[in-house]
DNA sequence: CAAATATATATGTATATACATTTATTGTGC
DNA sequence: GCACAATAAATGTATATACATATATATTTG
């Protein structure tokens, strides 16, 4: 019984749009949830795990901070505030930009890679374990997330 | 072009799956960014929202701070200070529980309802407008996230 | 009944978001 | 070239979450 009705007592909607609206949003602060503890055990946050994944996914290429921003998850968020505390845990490394001085290069350093080679298998191991959707449900799903924002 | 693909400029996921858990969080951000204009508009945060809701709910029969915060959307939140917040706008009342001192029983007021009225009836024609799901898919949306948490 | 335990709420602090503003630099029109 | 707008990033401040701890009251146990 983990219906959106049962988690958020909540018995009446106006309509299934609205009870979807909630339920993705219900989600989204459960996943966030599931995965707080494994990210804590290594001392970063979920959103600059985020920034950690983008930095690598660039495989070397220069990214600014203005770069990261349009990456992440959360538009609004400060990719300026988080590569600071990355930088201080000496995940990533900030070079000014020859080109444009108004621009920095970010980069995630060797001991961001460990991290993330380390972290990432152990987060994507427990989302197997506690997401409850097969690859066809999963699909299913991105097409519905997908239409709902176009 | 609303993919998740496009949105954080990533072409390569893992699995279906774990595509699934960023656009959920992702889907969830956006939600918040489209309502976040017209909550300001009101004073009010979407979070604060939420427990004028849940009072309204309620239909006048008590509850306390801990029943509130069983109701959110957000399990970790602090409802205890998004109250205090909602008396300072005298959104709602705090009064002490006879029976049971520890407890608070907290109440939405008529200036609370009032603005609830009004501002719930946009939220839903907003939300209807910029959500592109009928409601078939949003009943398939439902029952595939109410699945994952299983 | 007194001491220990449990419960309801509040508070302290670190992190993050929302949004306006500031600072430094670059590009453009005259 | 110079005033002015545009851009990249940083910063200030309010709100919210995450989690530990404190405070008050209630319940249980010896």
């Amino acid at each position: 019984m983990s219906t959106i009705e049962h988690e958020i007592q909540q018995q009446h909607f106006s309509s299934h749009k609205q009870k979807a609206i909630l339920n993705i949003i219900f989600t989204a602060n459960w996943l966030r949830s599931q995965q707080l503890q494994l990210f804590k055990s290594y001392g970063i946050s979920p959103e600059q795990f985020n920034v950690l994944r983008i930095l690598r996914g660039q495989k070397g290429k220069a990214i600014g901070v203005n770069g990261i921003q349009e990456r992440m998850l959360d538009k609004n968020s400060n990719a300026s505030r988080l590569v600071d505390k990355l930088i201080e845990k000496q995940f990533v490394e900030r070079k000014s930009c020859a080109n444009d001085r108004r621009q920095v290069e970010v980069f995630i350093t060797n001991k961001g890679l460990s991290l993330l080679a380390e972290l990432d298998e152990q987060i994507m191991a427990a989302d197997d374990k506690y997401i409850q959707l097969d690859a066809a449900e999963s699909e299913l799903l991105n097409t519905l997330l997908d239409k709902l924002r176009t």
